[in-house]
DNA sequence: ATGAAAGCGCTAACAG
DNA sequence: CTGTTAGCGCTTTCAT
């Protein structure tokens, strides 16, 4: 007759099996859940008590069906092997918790037709804001999100154009200050260890940067680099491999700029075995996007990101946008850093 | 009169609206979407017209609400900044997307307590399913999860007694078999450079591993190493230097053992600067949990885990369940691999 | 301070 | 092959 008191297994409990319990109705229980302050203390203990006693756990689903907010936050990157993105979902991780907010995650292979489809399914939840990596999208991806009105944050890349809000810094600066930062130590035979045109397609914050290396060494008036690319821009071993046979087959070369860290701490490892001195022989430097650059030995020279910090405000970004704070400043530039390791020296001229 | 063709800017279309705009019934769109060979073509083609001009994306609460299956996966990992469990979010997350499933991420920071709070909170989006790092909750989880009804995997480590389905490896065993592989290297007057009892007690996986090594040092008979704690066992430069300290004041050692790679590393790389000679005059490990290993010089020697393959198992683990292949083993061990580097060698005896 | 009714958008179950 | 009805669990609105 009463399974009231949940002596066998009872199912998942809703709200109008909690208020039958504490003997109110189920908008009692509602307003003890989430406005305790309208509700009488004596009625907020008994409710409470059936709460607990049944193990009450709140259906989102109907809650965001019926509200029309989800506390969920949609957070797009290209991947998380690489150590800056995973530090950036830590930090929309980090900030968003503090509100109370939920991550729902994806990895667009750095594929726009997949974040396209990603997209697709993650608006389903009806997410409150969406935080993407970079400014490269399908156009189907635009309206998808024009038509969801919620607040959009696009992260690494400041563009003159954003879909909503961005935070990040400019990427061709990044790659014209390294560059010009090593013309500045002196090298003047650069050479470029790129990912791979076909990459920068598609991201097209390394062409960015890639730009921003050519233009500052055009500036400077010394030759243009010459250039490699690597098959597979993740592989330590693979780049490093295919860096240092470009610096055998350029002999003229004082220094090399790797794409990334990943190229640049295999460079310097294959180098080294193949009995190169660095930075004396050649001098090798980074673009940082995956924070390692200080692990090797000598430490290499690298553009340094701010991963954590991007992402920290990516999240705040759409957090006051909800919360009606429109934000004084849609776009945040969060800068870079360079940072001056052994594999590069002033160059006594 | 009509906004049928969208002139204006149209609301957010729901599927009465498509409905309406196809000149059907809602259950129509619905079939269309979901059961396309039971609609005849012709109508399929003008709901999906329909569909496309009003750029209609399902609103996955509702369908939440009403079948009882999100397509939502829950994954807590204590943190995203250690290189494996980032390794792991990317393994579940190419899991989960050959099956069209969501990631739903949290970051318990190595808290029980938080974790406890992140179930209850997560639990309420109805996911399908849900990952855990580690054997370690609160009794409050525990309840949470049973009443939750749903595929539970606990990641990281194998034990005798589960909540559910579990995929890691035997983390006594990584710790013992590192230790007999210096022991059995030559090396007899062990270090080891801990994380702390603190750490410890809410991070058991690497209190396994402690045990580990000291029964490993206990079957050798050779004397019990000294300890050492670290303060912060991510900082590298700072767990570098107190694992330098502690070699410095304990001058009969041949060999010290870190509790992790950062440890490892930090170590190596200090003790160098203060012109030890490695692994001559000092050997170091570290037991792999960073992916870091491989990347100074000397090599560090290490335990490598299978972050990615940890990952991957485990969502397929609930997936298998939710396509109701009652898994054969709820309980898979990937088991780890002792990497011997050039911070180590046999010791001529 | 509490309750009753209605409906958010969708699909299962049943017509036809 | 297509449509109607009802209801998933919750909160908004309006009464009391």
């Amino acid at each position: 007759m009463s399974d009231k008191k949940g002596s066998y297994r009872q199912e998942r409990a809703n709200l109008m099996a909690v208020a039958k319990y504490a003997g109110v109705s189920a908008m009692t229980v509602s307003r003890v859940l989430n406005q305790p302050g309208k509700v009488a203390e004596a009625t907020r203990k008994k409710v409470q008590a059936a709460v607990d006693a049944l193990g009450y756990v709140p259906n989102l689903a109907a809650n965001t069906l019926r509200r029309e907010r989800s506390g969920v936050i949609v957070a797009l990157v290209p991947t998380l092997e690489n150590s800056v993105f995973s530090d950036t979902v830590q930090g929309i991780s980090n900030a968003l918790e503090q509100e109370g907010c939920q991550l729902l995650l994806g990895c667009s292979s750095y594929s726009p037709e997949r974040e396209e489809k990603l997209v697709r399914a993650l608006l389903g939840h009806r997410p409150d804001g969406i935080i993407l990596t970079g400014t490269l999208h399908t156009a189907e991806t635009h309206k998808l999100l024009e038509s969801a009105r919620i607040p959009v944050v696009e992260m690494w890349d400041i563009a003159a154009d954003h879909i909503d809000m961005a935070v990040g810094f400019d990427n061709f600066a990044a790659g014209h200050d390294i560059a010009s930062h090593m013309i500045s130590c002196g090298y003047e035979s650069l050479g470029y260890v790129a990912t791979s045109p076909e990459h920068e397609i598609h991201e097209n914050r390394a062409a960015k940067r890639s730009k921003g290396i050519y233009a500052a060494v055009a500036e400077a008036g010394i030759g243009m680099p010459a250039r490699q690319n690597v098959r597979n821009p993740l592989d330590i071993a693979d780049s490093g491999v295919i860096a240092a046979d470009f610096v055998v087959a350029n002999p003229g070369l004082d220094a090399i700029i790797c794409a990334n860290e990943i190229i640049g701490v295999g460079a310097i490892a294959e180098l080294q075995n193949r009995g190169w001195q660095i930075p004396d022989q050649i001098a090798v430097c980074g673009i940082g996007d995956a924070n390692i650059a200080a692990l090797v030995t000598p430490g290499l020279t690298t553009v340094q990101f701010y991963g954590q910090d991007i992402g920290k405000r990516a999240a705040e970004l759409i957090l006051d946008r909800l919360n009606g704070q429109q934000a004084a400043e849609g776009k945040q530039d969060v800068g870079f850093r360079i940072v001056s390791r052994a594999s590069t020296a002033e160059k006594p001229s």
